[in-house]
DNA sequence: TGTAAGATCCTA
DNA sequence: AGGATCTTACAT
Protein backbone atom coordinates (compact mmCIF):
# COMPACT_ATOMS: atom_id res chain seq x y z
CA UNK A 1 0.00 0.00 0.00
CA UNK A 2 1.31 3.38 -1.06
CA UNK A 3 -0.01 5.20 2.04
CA UNK A 4 1.83 2.66 4.28
CA UNK A 5 5.53 2.72 2.67
CA UNK A 6 8.08 5.03 4.06
CA UNK A 7 8.88 8.82 2.72
CA UNK A 8 11.56 7.68 -0.09
CA UNK A 9 14.20 10.18 -1.27
CA UNK A 10 17.46 9.91 -3.85
CA UNK A 11 20.08 8.82 -1.87
CA UNK A 12 24.17 9.17 -2.47
CA UNK A 13 24.60 6.06 -3.49
CA UNK A 14 22.10 6.20 -6.44
CA UNK A 15 23.79 9.65 -7.40
CA UNK A 16 27.07 7.90 -7.26
CA UNK A 17 27.35 7.20 -10.86
CA UNK A 18 28.63 9.05 -14.37
CA UNK A 19 26.78 12.59 -14.62
CA UNK A 20 26.07 10.60 -18.14
CA UNK A 21 23.97 7.82 -16.04
CA UNK A 22 22.17 9.99 -13.68
CA UNK A 23 21.25 12.68 -15.92
CA UNK A 24 18.66 10.45 -17.79
CA UNK A 25 17.43 8.51 -15.40
CA UNK A 26 16.73 11.72 -12.76
CA UNK A 27 13.92 12.86 -16.24
CA UNK A 28 10.35 12.20 -14.48
CA UNK A 29 11.91 12.32 -10.58
CA UNK A 30 10.78 15.07 -8.47
CA UNK A 31 12.73 18.44 -6.93
CA UNK A 32 11.74 19.33 -3.64
CA UNK A 33 12.04 22.86 -2.32
CA UNK A 34 11.10 23.12 1.71
CA UNK A 35 11.32 26.81 2.73
CA UNK A 36 10.72 25.95 6.88
CA UNK A 37 8.99 29.28 7.10
CA UNK A 38 7.73 29.48 3.59
CA UNK A 39 5.76 25.91 2.96
CA UNK A 40 6.91 23.26 -0.01
CA UNK A 41 7.38 23.26 -3.77
CA UNK A 42 7.37 20.10 -5.69
CA UNK A 43 8.70 19.87 -9.61
CA UNK A 44 9.21 17.00 -11.85
CA UNK A 45 11.81 16.69 -13.68
CA UNK A 46 11.77 17.50 -17.15
CA UNK A 47 15.48 18.30 -18.81
CA UNK A 48 19.08 17.58 -17.58
CA UNK A 49 22.46 18.07 -18.25
CA UNK A 50 25.50 15.95 -17.74
CA UNK A 51 28.69 17.61 -16.97
CA UNK A 52 31.72 15.25 -16.79
CA UNK A 53 35.71 15.03 -16.17
CA UNK A 54 37.62 15.47 -19.38
CA UNK A 55 34.66 17.54 -20.38
CA UNK A 56 35.55 21.19 -21.96
CA UNK A 57 32.32 22.62 -21.17
CA UNK A 58 32.44 21.60 -17.54
CA UNK A 59 33.24 24.01 -14.69
CA UNK A 60 35.65 21.17 -13.16
CA UNK A 61 37.55 20.58 -16.39
CA UNK A 62 40.88 22.67 -15.63
CA UNK A 63 41.04 22.54 -11.68
CA UNK A 64 39.65 22.58 -8.39
CA UNK A 65 38.41 26.17 -7.50
CA UNK A 66 36.36 28.02 -4.13
CA UNK A 67 33.72 27.80 -7.05
CA UNK A 68 33.23 24.28 -8.43
CA UNK A 69 34.89 22.62 -5.01
CA UNK A 70 31.38 21.23 -4.46
CA UNK A 71 32.02 19.08 -8.05
CA UNK A 72 34.97 17.48 -6.66
CA UNK A 73 33.17 16.14 -3.52
CA UNK A 74 30.70 12.96 -2.82
CA UNK A 75 27.69 13.06 -4.75
CA UNK A 76 24.84 13.72 -3.04
CA UNK A 77 25.69 18.02 -2.42
CA UNK A 78 23.55 20.77 -4.78
CA UNK A 79 26.35 22.74 -6.69
CA UNK A 80 24.60 25.94 -6.90
CA UNK A 81 26.53 29.01 -8.89
CA UNK A 82 25.44 32.83 -10.52
CA UNK A 83 25.60 32.92 -14.38
CA UNK A 84 25.73 36.18 -15.88
CA UNK A 85 25.52 37.98 -12.39
CA UNK A 86 21.69 37.89 -12.69
CA UNK A 87 20.38 34.25 -12.36
CA UNK A 88 21.48 31.13 -10.50
CA UNK A 89 21.71 27.44 -11.48
CA UNK A 90 21.12 24.32 -9.94
CA UNK A 91 23.61 21.12 -10.21
CA UNK A 92 23.43 17.82 -8.44
CA UNK A 93 26.63 16.53 -7.73
CA UNK A 94 27.23 13.31 -9.01
CA UNK A 95 29.78 10.35 -9.05
CA UNK A 96 32.68 8.95 -6.83
CA UNK A 97 34.34 11.26 -4.26
CA UNK A 98 37.02 13.07 -5.87
CA UNK A 99 35.78 12.51 -9.81
CA UNK A 100 34.37 15.75 -10.80
CA UNK A 101 31.26 15.90 -11.88
CA UNK A 102 27.48 16.95 -11.70
CA UNK A 103 23.99 17.02 -13.65
CA UNK A 104 22.42 20.38 -14.19
CA UNK A 105 19.02 20.96 -13.73
CA UNK A 106 17.69 22.61 -16.70
CA UNK A 107 13.70 22.90 -16.63
CA UNK A 108 11.04 21.56 -14.13
CA UNK A 109 7.04 21.03 -14.65
CA UNK A 110 5.41 22.63 -11.65
CA UNK A 111 1.86 20.79 -10.64
CA UNK A 112 1.15 24.10 -8.47
CA UNK A 113 2.44 27.08 -7.64
CA UNK A 114 4.95 27.78 -5.11
CA UNK A 115 2.84 28.64 -1.84
CA UNK A 116 5.21 32.32 -1.58
CA UNK A 117 4.91 32.97 -5.37
CA UNK A 118 1.73 35.15 -5.92
CA UNK A 119 -1.16 34.14 -8.08
CA UNK A 120 -0.17 33.95 -11.65
CA UNK A 121 -2.11 33.29 -15.16
CA UNK A 122 -2.58 29.69 -15.19
CA UNK A 123 -0.78 29.90 -18.85
CA UNK A 124 2.36 31.48 -16.99
CA UNK A 125 3.04 28.27 -14.35
CA UNK A 126 3.45 25.75 -17.44
CA UNK A 127 6.65 27.73 -18.30
CA UNK A 128 7.51 29.37 -14.44
CA UNK A 129 10.30 26.96 -14.34
CA UNK A 130 11.29 26.20 -17.86
CA UNK A 131 14.91 27.00 -17.92
CA UNK A 132 17.68 26.74 -15.47
CA UNK A 133 17.75 30.11 -14.29
CA UNK A 134 14.00 30.42 -13.81
CA UNK A 135 13.53 27.47 -11.87
CA UNK A 136 15.98 28.97 -9.21
CA UNK A 137 14.31 31.90 -9.14
CA UNK A 138 10.94 30.15 -8.71
CA UNK A 139 12.21 27.99 -6.14
CA UNK A 140 14.13 30.66 -4.57
CA UNK A 141 17.37 28.53 -5.00
CA UNK A 142 20.52 30.76 -4.74
CA UNK A 143 24.22 30.45 -3.73
CA UNK A 144 23.27 30.15 -0.18
CA UNK A 145 22.17 26.73 -0.65
CA UNK A 146 25.57 25.76 -2.64
CA UNK A 147 26.81 22.29 -1.03
CA UNK A 148 23.64 21.92 1.09
CA UNK A 149 23.37 17.57 0.96
CA UNK A 150 20.05 16.16 -0.75
CA UNK A 151 18.22 15.24 1.96
CA UNK A 152 14.69 15.49 3.64
CA UNK A 153 14.00 17.91 5.92
CA UNK A 154 17.09 19.63 4.15
CA UNK A 155 16.16 22.96 1.54
CA UNK A 156 15.92 20.38 -1.37
CA UNK A 157 15.95 17.33 -1.86
CA UNK A 158 15.10 14.59 -4.79
CA UNK A 159 11.88 11.91 -4.62
CA UNK A 160 12.54 8.81 -7.63
CA UNK A 161 10.30 8.52 -9.89
CA UNK A 162 5.96 7.84 -9.33
CA UNK A 163 5.43 4.44 -10.18
CA UNK A 164 2.53 5.76 -12.86
CA UNK A 165 5.50 7.95 -14.34
CA UNK A 166 7.71 4.47 -14.95
CA UNK A 167 5.25 2.60 -16.27
CA UNK A 168 4.05 5.39 -18.86
CA UNK A 169 7.99 5.20 -20.07
CA UNK A 170 8.05 1.38 -20.18
CA UNK A 171 4.75 0.90 -22.07
CA UNK A 172 6.33 4.59 -24.76
CA UNK A 173 3.61 6.49 -23.65
CA UNK A 174 6.24 8.64 -22.53
CA UNK A 175 10.19 8.89 -24.00
CA UNK A 176 12.72 10.84 -23.25
CA UNK A 177 15.17 12.79 -26.11
CA UNK A 178 18.94 12.83 -26.01
CA UNK A 179 20.45 15.95 -27.66
CA UNK A 180 23.32 18.27 -27.71
CA UNK A 181 23.69 20.96 -24.68
CA UNK A 182 22.56 24.53 -24.96
CA UNK A 183 24.35 27.46 -24.48
CA UNK A 184 27.84 26.41 -24.17
CA UNK A 185 30.94 27.28 -26.21
CA UNK A 186 32.66 23.97 -25.89
CA UNK A 187 32.16 20.66 -25.75
CA UNK A 188 29.17 21.59 -28.03
CA UNK A 189 29.16 18.20 -29.70
CA UNK A 190 28.73 15.83 -26.69
CA UNK A 191 25.00 14.24 -26.55
CA UNK A 192 24.46 14.94 -23.01
CA UNK A 193 21.09 16.37 -22.52
CA UNK A 194 17.73 15.00 -21.72
CA UNK A 195 14.28 16.07 -22.06
CA UNK A 196 11.08 14.50 -21.86
CA UNK A 197 10.06 14.78 -25.07
CA UNK A 198 7.14 16.94 -26.19
CA UNK A 199 6.66 18.28 -22.71
CA UNK A 200 5.73 21.62 -22.67
CA UNK A 201 7.81 23.33 -19.68
CA UNK A 202 11.20 22.44 -21.64
CA UNK A 203 13.49 25.32 -21.77
CA UNK A 204 13.86 24.46 -25.47
CA UNK A 205 13.31 21.76 -27.89
CA UNK A 206 15.57 19.79 -30.77
C1' DT B 1 45.15 44.76 -10.30
C1' DG B 2 42.92 44.38 -14.89
C1' DT B 3 39.92 42.16 -18.06
C1' DA B 4 37.18 39.07 -20.85
C1' DA B 5 33.82 35.61 -20.86
C1' DG B 6 30.01 33.26 -19.04
C1' DA B 7 25.93 25.88 -18.29
C1' DT B 8 20.65 32.89 -19.00
C1' DC B 9 16.64 35.33 -20.09
C1' DC B 10 13.83 39.10 -21.78
C1' DT B 11 12.83 42.67 -25.08
C1' DA B 12 12.93 44.76 -29.62
C1' DA C 1 20.40 41.00 -32.24
C1' DG C 2 21.45 43.21 -27.86
C1' DG C 3 21.50 44.31 -23.05
C1' DA C 4 21.33 43.51 -17.98
C1' DT C 5 24.85 42.66 -14.41
C1' DC C 6 28.75 40.79 -11.63
C1' DT C 7 31.54 36.90 -10.42
C1' DT C 8 35.25 34.08 -11.74
C1' DA C 9 39.44 32.73 -13.77
C1' DC C 10 43.46 33.78 -15.55
C1' DA C 11 46.86 37.03 -17.24
C1' DT C 12 49.79 40.94 -16.16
Amino acid sequence: MAALDPPQFIDAAWLSRPATQVAPDLIGCVLVRYLPEGGIARGLIVETEAYEPNDPACHAYRRCTSRNAVMFGAAGACYVYLIYGIYHCLNIVTDLDGIPSAVLIRALHLESLPPWIPPQPKATLRRLAAGPGKLCLALRIDRSLNATLLQPGYPLWLEPRSEQFQQQLNAGEVSLTQTTRIGLTQGIDLPWRWYLTNCPAVSKRG
